[in-house]
DNA sequence: ACAGCTTTGTGAACGCGTGCACAACCGTTC
DNA sequence: GAACGGTTGTGCACGCGTTCACAAAGCTGT
């Protein structure tokens, strides 16, 4: 038997909150809290309160009737839940724009993220520094991958050479991808692939502007409503 | 009364799969497809079918029963619906690494989401020219909003630099923005704000890999299952 | 020891999204 | 023009996620 219990599986809604959640908890941590309501948690990450306690609930029973939740103890808690008890090594595809970028943005490796490597198919990229690491011609992918135990790829390539990239990645032995292609990816089971796609994302808001707009149009062609009155 | 009657509203599931479909049918245009069924979209979406009809019937009744969608018609209908038979102008704020990426990605500017301005506060990064788009003060934002007709804005600061910037956003006139730090930033109703976070989207897939690492090693202390059979 | 205030943890109801299954309908062939 | 294979559009049931509401439980002061 493991020294802690099977754990219950965590809905995906809650997955995606518990992030969110312990970046708060740092935050209120530096200020000095110690303790933290499930209210107050809540209105920071602007949600209702009672998802809270029960996204904290599939976590165990770590609050306290009348007092709420220590910091602390929490943080860590939701860090071992999402496996960040140790750091999680990853590599880049693709040494473009985006690519740069990311191996630059000192985010990934102060969260855990150190990059272990970034990879580029055009010989031109290759050895170039960027954000302090060295790109490298992409045949030496499956060795660093299993030489650094990397479990996360990122694809940061052109749309054509994403599946490729993405196939590369599955191949040198990589079970999760994050892909800022936009386009889809497959990957046999047991591989998860997340797609973040930012033109999908703009095309989301302007749904929504262009909503606002026609209601707008269509308030002010019955009452003469300017429209603007819900900005700001 | 409107030249087309009140719309009915679309599920948000079904509003951020419009773009795919529109994207994936796109590719399907440039191949020659003129006629596609839901069945065949489905399986480039990696979804289901059902799935697809579902969506493209909150549109109207575009298909044709025995023979499939009008690939032409349905692209336009989409882009109609997604408000994109316009261009809209975005701005972005912080012209740092991520910033910079961005102004220098083409793919919003082919996407109908040409870039009105990019700024910083940083007076060093002023006057700076990326991706063919000169950097600005923060204080031209309004001045840009108002005269471009931006209506969508795009975070791209440091953590601590994000809600003020959202602040100047909304006070400028913008009612949609898309937010890359990694916080919560808050808008008054009326404001759309979408935030997409890195790290979370890491977290995410490391709570699976850890998952997969438990279940493995569970497995393993009873059967002796070497843990890597799923990856390829 | 107990009353009263506070906050958690969760049962239950509700609502949204998904997928099945099928009737309605189109085009084609005989 | 009737029969048939194909595909859409949707009613329905199910499951997941959200929210409410409240009992259980901890803390404080008397």
């Amino acid at each position: 038997m493991s020294p802690h219990r099977t754990r219950r599986r965590i809905p995906d809604a809650t997955v995606a909150r518990l992030p969110i959640y312990l970046q708060l908890l740092g935050d209120q941590l530096e200020n000095g809290t110690t303790n933290l309501s499930s209210e107050e948690l809540a209105s920071l990450a602007g949600v209702n309160a009672a998802k809270v306690r029960k996204d904290l609930s599939y976590l165990g029973s770590y609050g306290t009737r009348g007092v709420g939740y220590e910091v602390q103890y929490l943080v860590y808690q939701i860090r071992r839940e999402l496996g960040l008890d140790h750091d999680w090594n990853v590599v880049i595809l693709g040494a473009g724009n985006l690519g740069q970028a990311l191996s630059g943005y000192g985010g990934f490796t102060e969260r855990g993220y150190p990059i272990a490597g970034i990879f580029d198919i055009d010989p031109d990229k290759v050895d170039n520094v960027v954000g302090g690491v060295r790109v490298r011609p992409l045949d030496e992918l499956a060795q660093v991958v299993a030489a650094r135990s990397v479990s996360i790829g990122v694809i940061a390539t052109p749309v054509a050479a994403a599946q490729d990239a993405a196939e590369r990645l599955v191949r040198a032995g990589v079970t999760s991808i994050l892909n800022f292609a936009p386009t889809v990816v497959t990957a046999p089971i047991g591989v998860t692939v997340r797609t973040v796609d930012l033109s999908v994302e703009m095309q989301i808001l302007s749904y929504h502007e262009q909503r606002r707009a026609l209601a707008a149009s269509t308030l002010r062609s019955v009452s003469g409503d300017d429209g603007r009155n819900q900005s700001a």
